[in-house]
DNA sequence: GCCAATTGTGAACGTATAATCACAATAGCG
DNA sequence: CGCTATTGTGATTATACGTTCACAATTGGC
């Protein structure tokens, strides 16, 4: 029963990925039904067999880059205990899909995802919400842990976050790939322990390079 | 001579004005000539009196967001001497531009801005070299003068604050202007000053409220 | 005040796109 | 195999948009 629509539900998958790839690309305005249904090899009219229109595909859009954000955090929240390290984590998973083209952050904070329709932008509220506030309790929890000043404002430190990453991506995408993601977050990342992190080791030098690792209590 | 044909010029900004506002509002895919047209009270094919195409339009907005970002430079480096108080009032800036609704990074600096034609995205692409350039020669000046640590580096560092731009701006349009884009300019400030200022006054609070108007060698 | 250039208008065209529908292919199931 | 429901197709419609064009209104200089 579960499974009794599989094909249909591979199928809408396989829509809502392709619809996600090219929104990536060319942003929600710039998604036409005919390049979904070319991405699949369907038809366009074959798109209304899976979706209502256009805005429930664009929902299903939404949902996929939800579970993305979230999987993500989830990801690095097991990869480590220590707070720190699971921010940059986050931060480099965006990063990674970023250079990937799979830019999560260019659906959902780029400008165009809103304008227009009210509950589209409240549903992508409600995601970014979700996000920001799951990267709001680990800072928290960095925090609690002595790892983050404790005058820092954990909402203000998540938008900083998001604020590495997202004029990278355009950057990213206005060279054609040719910025380098990468480097800059990791310059950025030093930033942005020297605005929030607890202790500072050498003061003179910011080499905290390879400082991965080390902490289990 | 140069004023012959003032009328015309007029009509071409007030054209080039609507279209920015419009294009603030619903994104550069999102702009439609009749919207445009509609804005100054003209006829949609009226705009063909004053700009070839509609991609002569685009550059003419494009112009006036280059003009607006280096004159947003220019005053606040105007207002003070003070490398730190300069980048402030950039910042600061842009953050009533997004209030008022004319935001520029929306143009800019959103992701829909580049997909498709190649020549725009090089014209983006320069304009936004050239701000963050003028950015990080503040950067520059505030290490030569001792007020911003010298490991940091100017680009990432101006990216860092666009990345406190940017974001601010996505909440508040998603948000409808109810995101408090001035409180968290100012926090995140404090953070940024963290990240990069040298010297730590007071190092248990951060509150750096009007320290404006103090510094004249 | 008249003439010519400029600026504005409404109709028209081509194109892209979302959406519908009747019909064909296919798959699941007895 | 044969039936039925699901899925895919091509034609079609409606709409929005960029663009062009012939013509009208306006304006500026003589």
């Amino acid at each position: 029963m579960a499974e009794e629509k599989l094909d249909t539900k591979i199928r809408r998958e396989q829509l809502a990925e392709a619809a996600m790839s090219l929104v990536a690309s060319q942003g929600l305005r710039g998604l036409s039904l005919a390049a979904v249904a070319q991405r699949v090899g369907l038809v366009p009219s074959a798109i209304y067999r899976h979706f209502k229109n256009k805005e429930e595909l664009l929902r299903a859009v939404i949902d996929r880059v939800e579970q993305r954000l979230l999987a993500n955090v989830a990801l690095a929240r097991k990869e480590t205990e220590d707070p720190l390290e699971q921010l940059q984590g986050i931060l480099m998973r965006h990063i990674r899909f970023i250079r990937e083209g799979r830019a999560v952050p260019r659906i959902i904070f780029a400008e165009d995802a809103h304008a227009g329709n009210l509950e589209r932008r409240q549903r992508v509220l409600k995601v970014v919400g979700l996000y920001m506030g799951a990267v709001g309790d680990i800072i928290r929890q960095a925090q609690s842990e002595g790892r983050i000043r404790s005058e820092c404002d954990p909402p203000t430190l998540a938008m900083l976050l998001l604020g590495i990453i997202v004029p990278a991506g355009i950057l990213w995408h206005l060279t054609d790939g040719r910025f380098d993601v990468t480097r800059h977050a990791q310059r950025a990342w030093q930033l942005f322990l020297a605005a929030c992190a607890v202790e500072k080791p050498t003061r003179s030098h910011a080499n905290a390079h390879s400082r991965r690792r080390r902490r289990k209590p």
